[in-house]
DNA sequence: ACGGAACTATTTTTT
DNA sequence: ATAGTTCCGT
């Protein structure tokens, strides 16, 4: 029991207290995950065996890091321990269970599009306004329902949800919801919430299923407990409630997934649902310095309700927090790119000591042009998942369809898809047959010359034999031979091998990267069923991460704060730090709304384990057009303490301007009175800019192809100077200019706005 | 049925 | 800005 001995007595009263309630209180960076893993290894060398102890996470990411961590204590044992997302753990149990339900076992699992597209069928088919009933909005409700166990039977029964709709404007959701549910049912497929509300419906339905699984999961955990909803949390309840021996972790001051109906009470409550819990706090953190720490939490006292802890630090005291003020995002990506590059060189980091965190995902652009621009390697994280890309989606499609002809999303994705002579006519026949004869449309499709006539029968009917000759291949062929034949008997393969465009090639690759995937799976050696269908079965909750091919690369990691939960960076880069950005607009309207951005804000700034740096810029394109801003209110709640009130990049205006580089002038120092608020807006952008050359009037760039040394010009921010010398092949011309004010600079021509004089 | 033009929502976060 | 949708003429 070696491994005990590195823990300090709370982590290691954690790890021990295996039975009975317990709720461990884990400060961010308090060696969380390692008291997890090393509490899964305790029960397993005590004898457990692994099949009895089931983990829940909130992502992939962190199933898989963790069972990696248990595999290095305990070994091999490990694969066997029923550790995942629950979504992915419950989806599994479904699949075996699903009939009972009404279900067919390969019930399809609908993705927020598939959901959302099955819900703008609907309102059209009932005639709705689709501004009233915006389908965001009618999706969140219907997501809120069913994490709070709401059936539809139950909505429209219910008259406080009904006169709440009503007063909207929206009183036919109910309706809304019953059809989509039975559209779902229809089709065999659950959306994701379904795969808890389902969970429970069935735990509820089925003792002895019941029975069953609390017998099996002899032990639980509950990872990021602060992030369960209510259909969670009563699968978890109730499946604890024989042995209960329940552990849950998490931390209150992370909580950030409220928006989707995290219910922060659960961890709150916790010690009410179970007086006999055995609370454990992890308080000290072991990955930031202190001054990170102190800041963190000086963040995080303004707000309320939150469960008693100190968190604290004894690491060195660190690098005071930077503040940078931009005056653009570009000018923005600039700074931080090159603060990256002089940190790494300074103190001899990799780019992979890097992150930069940002509070959504359109803010990614600026950030990665402004790297690319100076050559450094980056990753970004999250934004579209390869698995929702248009055309992986299409292919999916059809496998979807194989397996479940009924899947009525898959089907009309692709029944036009290449094209095939099905237009929206023809669809809308075989739909108003379905509803006459209360078929299903792929009842409809399969016997096509029953219900349509001439052509119409004949391309519909050949769709249909098209697909029935799918399943009958995937019946006796690998999954890689199936999805091979699937992509070219499609036609999709062909389709987009004769786009030829960039977008077209880029998409005929992540086909094939996609079939890359499948080959390998097929050949895999480690499970027993290697089908089409097998590989099919989880596909919907995979996510980027999954696909993440180098993960030891040496780059520079970008990603949303909500992607960055569980993960740890030497050097921490948080921008966008503007009011109406961070905190986000539609947070502003209510306390626990603003209350889950400044935990957002907490979660972000505890990311950094040396050095944290914060920016923020005072104009920003937004969908389109440019926008003023004013520096975020937390960076007000900052404790001044921490922050480097002396940092003094260099200014345009420096005496030495000879060794000025790069593009960035919009540094400031920051002033103690720099944040309050209100503030009068900048009217005009350039007005910030110390020494910002003015363009002459009607400036416009010139084509820079004919450039040549000698020539004199003039730059629409640098001002005015002179050619000195060109290098580099067409295209990545750069050219070193001596400009008057600023002495010598080197400008990539492709990007340079220069206008020749002579 | 199809292609191009015109229009318009998108931008909070993710399983 | 951009991508996705709808509209309209062929």
């Amino acid at each position: 029991m070696d491994f005990l001995a590195g823990l300090n007595p709370s982590q290691r009263g954690a790890v021990e207290q295996t039975d009975g309630p317990v709720m461990i209180v884990a400060g961010a960076g308090s060696g969380k995950t390692r008291v997890i893993t090393y509490r899964v290894a305790h029960l397993i060398q005590k004898g457990v065996d692994p099949f009895n102890i089931l983990v829940l996470t909130f992502t992939n990411k962190a199933a898989k890091e963790m069972r990696n961590r248990i595999m290095s204590v305990v070994g091999a044992e490990a694969k066997n321990i029923w550790m995942g997302t629950f979504h992915s753990v419950f989806a599994k149990i479904l699949r075996v269970e699903a009939e009972l339900i009404g279900y067919p076992r390969n019930f399809t699992i609908y993705d927020t599009d598939d959901t959302k597209s099955l819900l703008r069928s609907i309102l059209k088919e009932m005639n709705l306004d689709d501004k009233l009933y915006n389908v965001n909005h009618v999706y969140g409700r219907i997501s809120q329902a069913k994490n709070n166990l709401i059936s539809p039977q139950e909505y429209n029964k219910n008259e406080a949800l009904k006169a709440e709709d009503i007063s909207n404007g929206r009183g036919q959701l109910g309706e809304i919801y019953m059809t989509y549910a039975q559209r779902c049912y229809r089709a065999g497929a659950m959306d994701f919430d379904d795969l808890l509300f389902k969970t429970n419906v069935l735990l509820n339905k089925h003792p002895e299923v019941l029975h069953k699984y609390q017998h099996q999961f002899k032990y639980l955990m509950v990872d990021e407990y602060q992030d369960t909803n209510f259909s969670q949390y009563l699968i978890v309840k109730r499946l604890a409630a024989v042995n209960e021996n329940i552990c849950v972790v998490g931390d209150d001051a992370q909580s950030i997934y409220a928006f989707r109906g995290a219910n922060i009470q659960n961890i709150l409550n916790f010690q009410k649902d179970y007086p006999t819990v055995q609370v454990f706090k992890l308080e000290q953190n072991y990955r930031s310095t202190q001054i990170i720490v102190n800041a963190a939490n000086s963040v995080i006292a303004n707000n309320q309700n939150q469960l008693e802890k100190n968190v604290f630090s004894d690491n060195e005291e660190g690098e005071k927090i930077k503040v940078s003020r931009a005056f653009s995002d570009n000018e923005e990506g600039k700074i931080v790119a090159e603060l990256i590059s002089q940190e790494k060189s300074l103190k001899s980091y990799n780019y992979k000591d890097f992150a930069i965190l940002y509070r959504t995902n359109a803010q990614s652009r600026a950030m990665e042009e402004a790297l690319r621009k100076i050559n450094i390697p980056y990753k970004i994280y999250g934004g579209t998942s390869f698995y929702q890309r248009k055309e992986i989606k299409d292919l999916i499609a059809y496998f979807r369809l194989t397996f479940n002809p009924n899947d009525e999303e898959a089907l009309k994705r692709v029944i036009n898809y290449p094209r095939r002579g099905i237009g929206d006519t023809t669809v809308e026949k075989i739909v108003i047959a379905a509803d006459q004869h209360q078929y299903r449309l792929w009842d409809i499709v399969a016997n096509a010359q029953m219900f349509m006539d001439g052509r119409s029968a004949a391309s519909v009917g050949g769709f249909g034999q098209m697909i029935l000759s799918f399943q009958a291949l995937a019946k006796t062929n690998s999954a890689f031979d199936t999805a091979m034949h699937i992509a070219q008997h499609s036609g999709i393969l062909k389709e987009l091998y004769e786009d030829k465009s960039v977008e077209g090639l880029t998409r005929y690759e992540h086909i094939q990267e996609l079939l890359n995937g499948i080959k390998e799976f097929s050949e895999r050696e480690d499970i027993e069923e290697r089908g089409l269908d097998i590989y099919m079965q989880d596909i919907a909750l995979l996510t980027n991460d999954d696909n993440d091919k180098d993960p030891n690369a040496d780059t520079v990691s970008m990603m949303t704060i909500h992607s960055s939960k569980g993960l740890e960076f030497p050097v921490v880069f948080i921008v966008g730090l503007e009011e109406n950005l961070f905190p986000s607009q539609l947070a502003l309207n209510s306390r626990t709304e603003l209350e889950e951005e400044r935990r957002l804000f907490y979660v972000a700034v505890t990311r950094a384990e040396k050095k944290l740096l914060l920016s923020y810029a005072t104009s920003r394109y937004r969908w389109g057009t440019l926008n003023n801003c004013e520096p975020s209110r937390f960076l007000d709640e900052l404790n001044p303490s921490c922050l480097d009130l002396d940092f003094k990049p260099r200014q345009s205006s420096s005496a030495e301007s000879g060794s000025f580089q790069g593009e960035r002038i919009a540094w400031q120092q920051k002033e103690t009175d720099s944040f309050s608020k209100p503030k009068p807006k900048p009217f005009k952008t350039t007005s910030i800019l110390p020494k910002a050359h003015t363009p002459s009037a009607g400036f416009t760039p010139s084509d820079t192809n004919s450039l040549q040394v000698g020539m004199e010009v003039e730059h629409e921010r640098f001002g005015f100077g002179k050619v000195v010398n060109l290098e580099g092949s067409k295209g990545e011309v750069k050219a070193t200019i001596f400009f008057k004010d600023l002495g010598q600079k080197q400008l990539l021509l492709k990007f340079a706005k220069l206008r020749i004089i002579q």
